[in-house]
DNA sequence: GCGCTGATTTGACAGATATCTAATCAGGGC
DNA sequence: GCCCTGATTAGATATCTGTCAAATCAGCGC
């Protein structure tokens, strides 16, 4: 009965995960726990316009493009990013807001009277 | 001042993710992309008092002591979670700016006149 | 139609991973 | 010391995954 720790933790810590929210949330964790993939996810992303064409994320690696398109297929089936041919070129874009509910799992509630943002975690360490 | 672009996105989509961040965040994800290890880090998070006796979370699962194990050596590695020997039991405990790091990556910046929360994401969906 | 470029699919393969059994380590009680 | 319980380590194995080369698909221009 110590409700003391209503509003201090992240959902993932604050009650205990079902087996099948487990499984849904680490289908979607295991499209992103890769290298190229966050950096693909990451492109797309900040890319102007909100989308990118293939051939401008390809260049920005060491990898074959059967290799890309495949990472691409990957967060593509775990509904993180949607695509469109366009004539020659084929585009993608994030869907937001499955990408926000990879957040929502880890980010601590905020409590009103925080800092600015909800978490202010250094995310470049070199 | 108001640039349409600046408190938009998570900070994944807000400029490209270095190849270095990338391998480092990349390594903490796929710590916790299982269904076994993200229920693991649950049960530790909400179990009474922050940790959790490996006694505890064995019987949550159809595995092995040893699978057990290695599932919390997987997440410890990562640096998610501490352990300590008590006698003849060993606990564990979550390290929280470590999983706010993966939610930081995710979540989209709070604007100040946004709803109640940074995020407002269905979770359990069954 | 033909050839060219962009992108995906297929097939193959090396490396990683999740799981188990068996063995080992660590404390506590006798 | 000896045994019992709790936990980890070691070894083995089946499966999954990231990558590439080769083949295929999709538009475009000639």
């Amino acid at each position: 009965m110590t409700d003391a720790t209503i509003t201090c933790c992240a959902p993932i810590a604050r009650e205990p995960l079902s087996e099948s929210d487990a499984v849904e949330m680490a289908a979607l964790l295991k499209a992103v726990a890769d290298p190229v993939r966050l950096r693909l996810l990451s492109l797309i992303g900040s890319h102007a316009g909100g989308e990118a064409c293939v051939c401008d994320l390809t260049d920005a690696f060491d990898l074959t493009a059967p290799t890309i398109s495949h990472h691409l297929k990957v967060l593509r089936t775990a509904g993180l990013i949607d695509s469109e041919r366009r004539g020659t070129w084929v585009y993608y874009w994030i869907i937001p807001s499955v990408v926000a509910k990879l957040g929502a799992l880890f980010t601590p509630l905020s409590e009103p009277g925080a800092a600015s943002g909800p978490v202010d975690v250094e995310l470049v360490t070199a």
